[in-house]
DNA sequence: TGTTAGATCGCCT
DNA sequence: GGCGATCTAACAT
């Protein structure tokens, strides 16, 4: 399946700070082995950030958010989960962005598959469902984000972003740094009003 | 259409 | 020993 020829390479400074980077990744285009589609929902975390993994300083589990930047940082969640960071700033500032949700666009059959579901607004909506529909799992913890594997495109249109509360953390629930693109059909949850 | 409980395990206290 | 940056199925309404 080519790629579109509307959709271009696009650079991405992951040593900014983990909200601009977020905010920054909606409407952009995620592909892994050439599988994934449009993001549509993301959270920023950073070491000053209770709510955050790196709060606590590094750890085994969250060394690969302490390293380079433009890496992915897996973990698994309740147990049986798998969720997908992209690192951001330099290395040692354990901050980065948890992808929550894919407007499905490319390879559909084979995240149909690796979901067990035909409904596209299931299929990456959500963080574990969509680690679950590219095929990533702990494996994937410190690989780089770079090509063949990874590719970020880019229509050239700003996407209409909007900012919410983070789900599903208990602490500094109210720092707005969950990002969405507004509108879509394809977010985890709304984000109340104008979404 | 909304709410609730159960699954399941690595890491931190 | 307890607790999640979650998902799903099974209820109730």
């Amino acid at each position: 399946m080519p790629t579109p020829d509307h959709l271009r390479a696009v650079d991405i400074d992951f040593s900014m700070d983990s909200c601009d980077v977020a905010r920054r990744l909606i409407g952009v285009t995620l592909l892994v082995n050439g599988i994934g589609g449009r993001i549509v929902e993301t959270e920023a975390y950073d070491q000053q950030d209770p709510a955050s993994h790196t709060y606590t300083g590094p750890s085994v589990r969250n060394a690969a958010m302490f390293g380079p930047p433009a890496h992915v940082y897996v973990y698994r969640s309740y147990g049986l989960h798998w969720c997908m960071n992209l690192v951001c700033r330099e290395a040692g500032h354990g901050a980065g962005v948890l992808l929550r949700a894919l407007e499905p666009t490319h390879g559909l059959e084979a995240m149909c598959e690796r979901r067990g579901l035909q409904d596209p607004r299931l299929l990456c909506a959500g963080p574990g469902r969509l680690a679950q529909a590219l095929g990533v799992d702990h494996s994937w913890n410190h690989r780089p984000v770079q090509p063949p594997t990874f590719a970020l495109l880019w229509n050239g249109q700003a996407a209409d972003v909007l900012a919410g509360s983070r789900i599903g953390i208990s602490k500094a629930v109210e720092t707005p740094w969950r990002f969405g693109e507004r509108g879509s059909r394809y977010l985890s949850r709304g984000f109340g009003r104008g979404a």
